[in-house]
Formats: C-alpha cells, structure tokens, sequence
RNA sequence: GCUCCUGUAGCUCAGAGGUAGAGCACUCCCUUGGUAAGGGAGAGGUCGUCGGUUCAAUUCCGACCAGGAGCUCCA
C-alpha cells in the first residue's frame, strides 16, 4: 500500500503500516517528536493501521495544539489511571472501580467513575500530582484489536463497560488502548507516550451525572479537566474564568443591589431593588417605544386563568410539567400561565375582525410563572416567575413573510441600541422523526418552513438550520447573541405558528366576505427581563451605558461648603430626568472617587470653589478604555449633553 | 428532581467540642481635603432551620431549607 504526503510524495508501505511506521521511514527524528497524525484530514494516532492511499499529515510536538482532542482524551486516561492509584492506595481493589465515558470535549475532557468512597474536590490535587507521575514515566500507548468476547472478559467486573462493548456493532473489531497496567475500551485516538502529553492541565471539579445521561440510571461521579497545549493557553483560560466570575450577574447583583432572592419569598423569584428595577424599567420604555412605533399595541392580561384556557391551547398536554400545580377553588380550576400566547389569542377573538385590520400586533410585558426544577434556578437567568417582552402578530398568510421580515428588522434596530454586535440567526426546524413532539402536519410544516427560509433569504442575512429546535406548533428563527466572554445566548425568537389559530377556531373576514383562519407569529425581542438584565450585567460587567445606568450622575463636593452648590445641581438633573445624587459623607474627596469608582456610576461631576464660582463642573467620566476628566465645563452645558444622551439612548 | 460541595455580622471571609473574630460597609467625633481608601471611637451575630449524641454543640451526626458545580429537562 501507499500513503500520500502533504507535499504530494507517496510512499510505499507494507500492509497494516501506521503513522508511526510513516514518521520513521521520513526520520528516527520525526519518529521521536510525532505526536499524532491527521489522516485525510481526520485527527488519528501514530498505532492505528492506515488506510491505502491515505493523505498523511504528521503533527509534532511543536504544534501539539493541533491534536488537542488527543491529547485531552489521553489525559481522560491518564486521570483514569490515577484515580484507579488513588484508590489502590486507599486499599481498593482494581475492580471496584467502573468506568462510564470520557471523552474529550471543548478545552479538556471528562471522566464519569463509579467509586467505592465518594472523591471531593480536596482529592483533585492529589490525582493530578499523581497523573504528573504517570506523565513522568513515560508510559507507552498501545493499540489492540481483539474479539467482543475477549473484550468482555477483559471488563468482566465493570457493568458500564460490558454495556459499551455490548452495544458496538456486531462483527466489528473492539479496540482496548493501555499504557502502563492501565487497560480502557476506547475508539482512540491517542498520543503515543505519555511522556509527551502537555503539562498544562489542571482538574477543575466533580459533579454528578447520569449513566448515558438518563436520570432512571445510576448517577455517576464526574471529573472534569482542562488542557491545553501550552501553559500560556491554559493561564488565558483560567484569566478567562476568573473574568466571567468577576462578570457573573449574581455577583455583581449582589455588589450593585440590583435585586436578590429570599428565602422566605422563595427560590427562583427575583426582587427587583430600586438599582435592578430602573434598568429594567430603561429597557421595558425603550422596548415599548420601538414597538409602538413598529405599530403593536399594548395589553396587560392577568397571570392567572382557568386551566380550560391552556387545554385548549395544548399546552395541557405538551407543557404541564413545566407549570406550577392546578388550584381549585369553587368550581373553578386556576393555574398561574406559563405563557402569554392564549390570552393574547382572547383579545384577539373578544371580536370580530376584518382583513383589513391584519396585521394586527398585541404586545404585552406579560409575566408568567414556571416551574423550573430547583436544581437549575440561577440567578436572574433561570427562575420560576419572568417577565417577557412578548408579543403576538395576527395576520394573513399572504403577509407572513412581510411581518416576519419586519420582525427581524427590528431586532436589529435593537440590537444596535443595545451594542450587540456579534449574534447570528438559528432557523429551528422540527425533526420529523419526533412524532411525540410535533405537531403532525406534514404540509403545515413544509409551507412555513419554506416560507421562513424565503423571508430569510430576502433579509439576506446568514443562517443556519437546527432540526429538532422547532417549538411544537412551528418552527422558528432564533437569534443568539455572543457576550463579551464569547458565550452565545438565545435572546429573540420569532416563531410561525398555524395550529393555535386552529385550535381557537379564529377567523377573520376576508375580501370576498369569506371566513378565513390568520396565522400566528409569536416573537420576542429582548427576552424576559430577567434574562436580558442578566445578559447585560456579564456582557457589560456592571458598567451600564448611561441610559441604562442605575445611578449616572454622582456629585462630589471637595469640602462642606460645597454641597449647596453641588445639591442645587443635582435638584437641576433630577428634574430634568436625570438619576443623580450628591455625596455629602465626610470622606475626602479620593475616597468619593474611589466609592463612586466601585458603585460604577459613569458620570461624577467634582465641584469646588473654582467651579462653584463659574457656575461650572469637573467631570470625571467613565470611558472604554478607563476614565477622561475634563475641568471648567459649564453646567448648563453639560446638562444638555447627559441629557441628549440620555434621551438618545447612548 | 439527582450527585457532590457550601451555609458564621449588611458584604468578603477566619475560627475552635467549653456559648465568637478580621477587613470593608454602618453610626458618632476629629479632619475640609482637587480625581480610586485621612485618623479615632462605637454599634452590629439565636454561627441557615429543626432534631439527635454529649455534663456541654455554632463546632460531631441526621433531616429539612437555601446557594454553588454539574447531570437531566427546556414551547
């Protein structure tokens, strides 16, 4: 047989030949720095038996980032041999520790074990100290291919593993991979020695997970590590994570008392304090104004309403785990919405409407209740009560593809207020092999599929398509925004609805005098408030712009005798609309600054005897690359530029 | 909901089987200071809740509640 290199040359190999047979006919020296190999561009190791004709591409430890899936997967089997030591040295047999997966994933790899004694996370030092060891001995990889029978014999005392083995295609060849006396079921690949595996790894945690991710299966505990081919790349990622917890929202919500949960209150409720509360009230004008412009009107409908109301609507049946219990009270039974959509359909059918109303745009702040589990509540981001910007297009179908466009046009008008510049366009799609899910109609979901992708490719804007992401009753553009850290998180969504027009029976009358069925668009803009707040605290990690800032405008008087003038000035901006407040504590003014720094108010204005005298400011504004001063600045001035600002939304 | 971890002052955290401590914040006094901490004094805690072990529990054990890391779920 024959292998092709990347410079073109071929070179002629006996059957069965590996990557590493390749490396030494080039060099002994290449031989000794390979670390891997990509095999028509697929990432494979130097003891796995080539293909004939393969284009080989050897990889060296030069650059071992470019096998980084290797090496993290071998690290998962370093670890595994550790542990497997660790617990020897506690006076544990090898056969009391079993295995579920460990694969490599985004930075590093997981490993799943079923222990004797549970590990903590105080034992993570010792196993890596101990795999550091294993890396130090240099221990070879080697591959074997041997029968499901030998397989099975070799995993005898491990139930998860003979599950594995089971589970592989009939007649298919089981490969085992050991270094040292450490022997896995695994696909591979892996890096020949250990001694060449990078250092740059460190465990990060334990936690629990399902066997196969089912919870009806034994829970298993889980390592998690991450790994990178240089020190320099693992440093960055743990700066990185160091940056997301000083960004992260309950965090920082804490620290700006922008809201906080109760016990007393309960879990997954969120109270809004005065600092939270403004920015939320900042985003529900700012989201009222673009729609009233964009022609919705706005509703308020209750949070509670008969169950009656929800088995029409099906979500009864799709949606009923994720509601908080019925209550029955005389002859009625009540239940908190999870949704807004069927009372937005109410209105819609308290009358009769004519084509010539379509579209019509009922829009509300509805806030509606959930019954999330426990164990996933955070922060602002997941909670049991929220508050969506929601709304609900009513049209004709001949005007879907027009609203749905203006749907996303407007997102984008948002987006540019909010600076969100990063964020890309999902078109969720049903899996038509999920009949439990969906909604059977074959053609209902051809149509609107098809008419999504039109609207889309008239928008000519970038998407992708995801099977299986559609909501039960139709599919839906998503748009996922990326966060300063780099983080994507779904915050529109658009979605084409035909059946819950169906199921309400609504109508309108038509040109000819017909009765005709509209059609539903369901979207939101900026998400529940709760989520958006959140997002905007990480992506911005607490420094608001102006309009959106809690508190804008601190006034510092450099002594006593200043804090008339400096009170006259805030009483100015606070009519004007304005949010400012004086600082009238007995802290110098430094430590004014500093306070002032920590709350993170964009604008302080320092006044003394000069400015005091002119009628004038110091301002000290925060900037992106830190803080500008700029001395003298008139007052009415200045007021008129905070205040464009703030009307301006910037 | 499940596994593991955590729960001490408003916040961040230290602490020991013999009924508690620091820094910041807070209050008061001195200081009236020009762009990230001036000095001093004081007040503040049922050590998450309920049980158990013990002469003695906030410390050990259990249950519950809440939070965290994940898993699972997610219209």
């Amino acid at each position: 047989m024959h292998i092709i290199l990347p410079d073109g040359k071929q070179l002629d190999l006996p059957q069965g030949a590996t990557a590493l047979d390749v490396a030494r006919q080039i060099s002994e020296r290449l031989a000794g720095d390979a670390v891997a190999a990509t095999a028509n561009g697929e990432l494979t190791d130097l003891m796995t038996p080539l293909s004939d004709g393969a284009r080989l591409s050897l990889i060296t430890k030069k650059n071992p980032g470019d096998a980084a899936a290797l090496f993290r997967h071998s690290l998962g089997h370093v670890m595994s041999q550790a542990v497997g030591e660790f617990y020897r040295a506690k006076g544990y047999g090898d056969d009391q520790i079993k295995r579920g997966v460990g694969p490599a994933i985004e930075n590093g790899w997981y490993q799943d074990f079923d222990l004797p004694e549970p590990l903590s996370e105080d034992d993570l030092p010792e196993i890596e100290r101990l795999m550091r060891d294993i890396i130090g001995r240099k221990l070879e990889f080697s591959r074997r291919e041997v029968s499901r029978a030998e397989a099975l014999d070799v995993f005898a005392h491990d139930p998860y593993k003979a599950e594995l083995i089971e589970g592989l295609p009939e007649g298919e060849a089981v490969t085992l991979y050991t270094q040292g006396d450490y022997t896995d079921l695994c696909r591979g690949p892996h890096f020949p020695n250990t001694g060449r595996l990078p250092t740059a790894f460190k465990l990060m945690s334990t936690s629990g997970a399902y066997w196969r991710g089912n919870e009806n299966n034994p829970i298993l505990q889980r390592i998690y590590g991450v790994a990178f081919a240089t020190q320099k790349e693992l440093e960055d990622y743990l700066n990185l994570l160091e940056e997301a917890k000083r960004r992260d929202h309950r965090r920082l919500g804490k620290e700006l008392e922008l809201f906080f949960t109760s016990d007393v209150i309960g879990p997954g409720l969120p109270i809004w304090l005065p600092s939270g509360a403004t920015i939320r009230r900042e985003l529900e004008r700012f989201i009222v104004d673009v729609e009233l412009k964009n022609g919705y009107q706005h509703v308020y409908s209750p949070a509670l309403a008969k169950s009656e109301l929800y088995k029409i609507s099906g979500h009864w049946d799709h949606y009923q785990e994720d509601m908080f219990p019925i209550m029955y009270l005389d002859q009625e039974e009540l239940v908190l919405r999870p949704m807004n959509c069927p009372h937005h359909i109410q209105i819609y059918a308290h009358k009769p409407h004519s084509y010539r109303e379509l579209p019509l745009k009922i829009a509300e702040l509805g806030t509606m209740y959930r019954y999330e589990q426990s164990g996933q509540l955070t922060g602002l981001s997941r909670v049991r009560s929220m508050t969506l910007n929601d709304a609900h297009i009513f049209c004709r179908p001949d005007q879907i593809q027009e609203e749905f466009k203006a749907v996303v046009r407007m997102i984008q008008e948002v987006y540019e207020v909010l600076g969100f510049e990063h964020y890309s366009y999902r078109l969720s799609l049903r899996d038509p092999g999920d009949t439990e899910k969906y909604y059977q109609d074959d053609q209902m979901w051809d149509t609107a599929e098809a008419q999504l992708r039109e609207a889309l490719a008239d928008l000519g804007v970038d998407y992708y398509e995801s099977p299986g992401d559609a909501a039960f009753y139709g599919p839906k553009l998503d748009v996922q925004v990326r966060s300063a850290l780099g983080k994507d998180e779904t915050i529109s969504t658009a979605q084409l609805d035909f059946l819950l027009p169906q199921k309400f029976d609504l109508e309108y009358v038509a040109e000819d005098g017909s009765r005709q069925r509209p059609v539903m668009i369901h979207r939101g803009v900026i998400s529940t408030m709760e989520r958006m707040t959140a997002f905007l605290i990480e992506n911005t990690a607490g420094n608001f712009p102006f309009w959106l800032a809690p508190r804008q405008v601190m006034l510092i008087p450099i002594a006593d005798r200043h804090n008339e003038y400096a009170e006259q000035l805030r009483a100015e901006l606070v009519a004007a609309g304005l949010r400012a407040e004086v600082d009238t504590g007995s802290d110098r003014m430094n430590a004014k600054v500093r306070d002032a720094e920590l709350k993170k108010i964009p604008v302080m204005l320092i006044v003394g005897d000069k400015e005091q005298e002119a009628q004038a400011v110091s301002v000290r504004e925060r900037t992106p690359e830190g803080h500008q001063e700029r001395k003298g600045v008139a007052f009415a001035d200045l007021k008129a530029e905070l205040l464009d600002r703030y009307q301006n939304r910037r």
